[in-house]
This record gives structure tokens, C-alpha cells and sequence, in this order.
DNA sequence: CTGTTAGCGCATTCAT
DNA sequence: ATGAATGCGCTAACAG
């Protein structure tokens, strides 16, 4: 491939009879250039098309005006939203965004957080993979304040967004409590996760506080475990009235369990599930959910890196971010009309 | 902000008491450096944590090992999901990925051009938007071959991948005619759009060959408007007895208007969309569906880019990759069990 | 207000 | 097999 002489700085200041200094002053709005010559070197720099290297700038100063993610997945709607609002937010403070999947692995995060390093990387967000070791923890103090930790905390020592887990799912408890519900079954994934541990644990202090006894099964991870969980939950001798699921893939199984047995929602039992979906208001009954801030993680992570970066702060915050109880059918409410 | 003095090239040269040009060599791979050598410059590495500098790489050669993404939207699964396959080639070739949207606008789709430019991403994968001038094409042109357009064609000249959008909708209407269906009613959003004109040239073609009468609302744009189309043919002279929907939106509107005014699906109705959607399988009916072949909408287009990138071919090539017909109940046919 | 100069960190001739 | 020197395109002192 031969070499293809791009426009440079070189070009431009030389078609307009003044030195690369004024060019990149130009370039970087500075005021120091008298509005003549201004007009002139930009008329210059249209006519020549010239863009100026983000390679070079970047060499050349010590920023790159770019940001780093790392997501666990593109595919999932969760992530792909944070993505847009951090992608949004990155816009419009004229930073580029660079996005890479951990798919959900350590090993994998370490190789795009050495591939952010080498890329100079002005700050990264990151959704850490579920479990993570010492060594991830480690790897990312090397960005140490210049990284902020969204939806799962990275740890001690690093800012964090993230949504109000054990409150929004006490919450759910607590409305089917409200509505009679007294044999509750919760529903949860990896048990690792600390998202799922967090509304685990809002979901027994609701129990608790109403003096029932919490029913739990965890590491369900298909459909057909789903089926068998709930199942025995509900032909056991006292049987379940109530469902929670932690997370909305769980819900959706429920929901398909309980209509696939012709167990009546919310007659027999009722259910609500975290995380809103697509259909959840078209399924019938629709299904009442825990409406996590998706978008507002993703925006206010970012906001807090940018504020970070203009103005370095030592101490690390921690945001956490109200959910909402979207109220719809399925946990024995009447629809709106 | 003072002056990081970050770990370069030459203090790891120092370190293991050879030149750069060595180091260099073994980061590089090259072959030109003795064993013993190329030990212990890795072991230097290692233990000072050198990062290479993108940026310096970049400079010094003729290409970023980059290359960028155009889509309209994050938000949209459609879109998200080709940007999770582009991501996964990306990688697979060492590459970083920039990710930026255009909100289906030209002018923004031109500042993600003019900025990507700047990055001098080695090549560029573009979901065009929806409604292009002249000037969108001719700034494309810089890319000449080393972009390739995803779903949408930037126009002649151009590489593409695209969807058999007319022959998948002509295959959807037949499926409903072979039911017996003979008032079939095609619903569309935007009828500039490109895919959705295709999607209607299809169903013009099938019911033609029918020698049916093609019966058709362009323009649908919320819930509303395509009650209102619905409902119209539904209550006209000899009302619909068939609907197929542009796209998953669209569908899901259908779908809930028809279930809304209790109109049986499939006895009344039968119903085909386009676009598969995340409980088209759980939805009573189930929703047969024409399944666009996203992911590889992506990885072929990104398969492309990097092929063009090794060896440049002048000439433009177009793909059109298969869809596939999900059969499920609304069409009329029987449950699978 | 403006131009000259010296790096930024790396790949790359060209010698050795 | 290896190193010294040069330049990639730009910004940032430092003069003028």
C-alpha cells in the first residue's frame, strides 16, 4: 500500500500564508488569532477538506478526547441501552466512545482494558463481569479515579452507579404482601451475582418484616428449571401464592410456566418480576415489573466521569438509582383503563 | 494537569539493554530477533507493564487498526445485534471498534463521517439513514472501498449486504394466500425507506401473481394510525381477512389492535410480520414471523470489510442474505408440538 | 497576535 | 541479528 499523502497542517498553514502554530489555533479555537486571518484559514481548511489527526493530537498532547466501555453484552437491551446513553453523553462532550464485550468473562474484560490502555483511553466505564478477582481489581486502579463501575461495583475505592436492588425488590415484595400474598416464592439466578444477592436480600427483609417465611430457589438458569421449581413450589403442602423473579428472562419463564400449567395470574398466583420488558404490557395478564433506571445508569455514569475528568476528585462516590414499580396485572392490581 | 511520564518503548530498551528497534520487533511479532532476546524483552515488558501507544502506532504507520460503526440507533435490537457481530469480527481481527450513532439523520451521519475520518478508521461499516442526499453519497465516496453499507445501500458504486426484503414479504403473502387468505392487507411505515419499499414491492408481486388486490396503508406511524387502518379494512365492504406488517413494530401494534377489538387471529385474521421479536413465541397466538438474518447482516458485512482491506477489489459487491419464515400460529397454521 | 522549534512514542529505512 | 537516525502530524513553549 503506497503512502497517501493526506492534507495536513502543513498544507493548510502554507494555502493560507501562515504558520501551523495559527492553523491549530484555529482548530482549537483559540482566541489568540486575529478574526481575519481566522476566516481565512478556515475558508483554507474547507476548501482543502482538511480533519486533523487524532492520532497526532493525541501524541501530542496528553488526552485523547476518547472513552472506553466495556459491556458484558451487546445483545442484551440492559446493556445496549446503557451503551446508547453513555454513547450520547460522550457526544456531547466531543469524546469518542469505544465499546468492547467482556461477555460477561474476567480474562476477557483484562484483554479490552489493556487494549483501552494502549489506546489512552481518557476514562472507561465499565459493567464488570459478575465474578470477578483481585487481579481485575487490581488491573483498574491503574485508571484509578479516571473509571467509573455501572450496575455491579468494582469495589472499594471506585465510583459506582447502580440501581436500588434490595429496595425496588422489598418493594415488590411488599405490594404482594399488600395484596394478601403470604407464600412468596423467590426466584434467582447465579447467586453470585451481586445484583441478584442485593435483591435477594430486600426480598427477605420485606418477608421478614411481615413475620412469613421467605421460600427461596436459586441458580435457576433454564426454563425447564424454572418449570421444576415452581412447580414443586406450588403443589407443596402449603403452596405458593406470590412469585418474584429476580430478573426479567426468569419472569418471562414463570410467566410461560404458569400459563403452560393453566396456574390462573394473579388468581392463584400473583407475580412480578424485576426488569421491565418489551411486551410486558401486552401479555395477558400483563405483568407488573421493577422498572430499573436502564438509561439513566448508562447517562449519569458518564456524566460523573466527564465531571471527574474536568475536575479530579480523590474520594470515590457511590450513586445508587431509584427503580420504579411499573403496576400492572399480574400482581392481582386492576388494570388501568 | 501534570505530565504523565508513562512507560515508552525506550525505557523498556534500556531495561533489557537492547535498542528500540528491537522491542519494536518483538512487539511486532517479527521474526528478526533472536530467541534469548525476545525472552527477555517480553520479561521486561511484563514486569513494567508497557502498553504500547496507540496513537504513536498510528502515526508512525499508514493505518489505526480501527475501523467505525454508523448505525441510527443503539436502542434498537435490530441494530444492536449487528453491531454485537460487527464487534465480534472486529476482534477476531485485532481491531478496535468506534461505535457512533446517526440517529437516522443525514447531518449527524455526516459529523460521525467527518470524525471517523479524523480517527482514520481503516474502514467504516454504515447503516445509512434512512433519507440520503447526494451530498451523504458523495462524502461517503473519501471511503471509497473501504466501507461497506449494512442493510440500507449508500447507492451504486457501493458494497452492501442487505436482506432479501421483497422475496421474504412476496413469501410471507404467499403463505397466507396458500391459507385460503385473498384480502390481504399490507401495513408500512415510512414509504421512502428503502427496506419497507422493497417489503411492499414483494407483497405487490405475490398478490399479483394471486391476481388478488393488493390492499395497502402507508404511513403507519403509532398505535393509532394503524388502529385506524385496521379497523377500516377490517369494517370495509368486503373486509380484510389477511394482515402482513412491514416490521416488528408495526406487528406488534397489529397484534394488539386485533386483540383489543377482539378480532380472532388466526380465524378472523390471519397474521404475518416482519421481524422476529423476543416473545413472538409466547404471545397467544404465537406470531409467525419473517426472520431477517441480523447477526449475519453484521458479521458478513464486517467479513467484507476486512477482506477489501487485505486485498482491495475496485469493483463494489452486493449481497442478499436469506430470511427465513418462523411459521408459528397466527398464520393459520397449527402449533408445532 | 504570530512563527520557529522541539518533542510526543513508535515503525522504519539503512547501516553494521 | 541489531541499533541509530528520521519522520509521521500535531501541540506547546518560547521568542518576536
Amino acid at each position: 500500500m503506497s503512502r497517501i499523502r493526506r492534507t495536513t497542517i502543513h498544507d493548510v498553514a502554507r494555502a493560507s500564508g501562515v504558520g501551523t502554530t495559527t492553523v491549530s489555533r484555529v482548530i482549537n479555537g483559540g482566541k489568540l488569532v486575529a478574526p481575519r486571518v481566522r476566516v481565512r484559514v478556515e475558508e483554507v481548511i474547507r476548501e482543502l477538506g482538511y480533519q486533523p489527526s487524532h492520532a497526532a493530537r493525541s501524541l501530542a498532547q496528553e488526552h485523547t478526547q476518547s472513552i472506553g466501555l466495556i459491556v458484558p453484552r451487546l445483545t442484551d437491551p440492559f446493556f445496549s441501552l446503557i451503551a446508547s446513553a453513555v454513547q450520547r453523553i460522550c457526544r456531547a462532550n466531543r469524546h469518542t466512545l469505544l465499546i468492547s464485550t467482556s461477555l460477561d468473562v474476567e480474562e476477557q474484560a483484562l484483554e479490552e482494558l489493556a487494549v483501552f490502555e494502549q489506546q489512552r483511553v481518557d476514562g472507561l466505564i465499565v459493567v464488570p463481569p459478575a465474578r470477578q478477582t483481585t487481579l481485575f481489581r487490581e488491573y483498574c486502579r491503574k485508571f484509578s479515579d479516571r473509571i467509573i463501575a455501572v450496575d455491579l461495583p468494582i469495589g472499594s475505592g471506585f465510583s459506582s452507579v447502580q440501581t436500588d436492588n434490595a429496595h425496588a425488590m422489598a418493594k415488590a415484595t411488599k405490594h404482594l404482601i399488600e395484596h394478601g400474598r403470604k407464600r412468596i416464592l423467590f426466584i434467582g439466578s447465579d447467586p453470585e451475582l451481586h445484583t441478584i444477592r442485593e435483591r435477594q436480600r430486600g426480598y427477605a427483609e420485606a418477608m421478614a418484616r411481615a413475620r412469613l417465611e421467605p421460600i427461596v430457589c436459586e441458580k435457576l438458569d433454564s426454563f425447564e428449571a424454572v418449570e421444576g421449581a415452581i412447580l414443586q413450589a406450588y403443589k407443596g403442602k402449603p403452596g405458593i401464592d406470590g412469585i418474584v423473579a429476580a430478573n426479567s428472562t426468569l419472569g418471562i419463564y414463570a410467566f410461560q410456566v404458569l400459563q403452560k400449567h393453566r396456574i390462573s395470574i394473579p388468581s392463584r398466583v400473583a407475580f412480578i418480576t424485576f426488569d421491565d420488558f418489551a411486551l410486558a404490557d401486552t401479555l395477558r395478564p400483563s405483568v407488573t415489573c421493577v422498572a430499573q433506571p436502564i438509561e439513566q445508569l448508562g447517562r449519569v455514569g458518564a456524566e460523573m466521569l466527564f465531571a471527574q475528568l474536568v475536575s479530579p476528585q480523590s474520594r470515590s462516590r457511590n450513586v445508587q438509582l431509584p427503580s420504579e414499580l411499573l403496576i400492572r396485572e399480574s400482581c392481582g392490581c386492576k388494570r388501568r383503563s
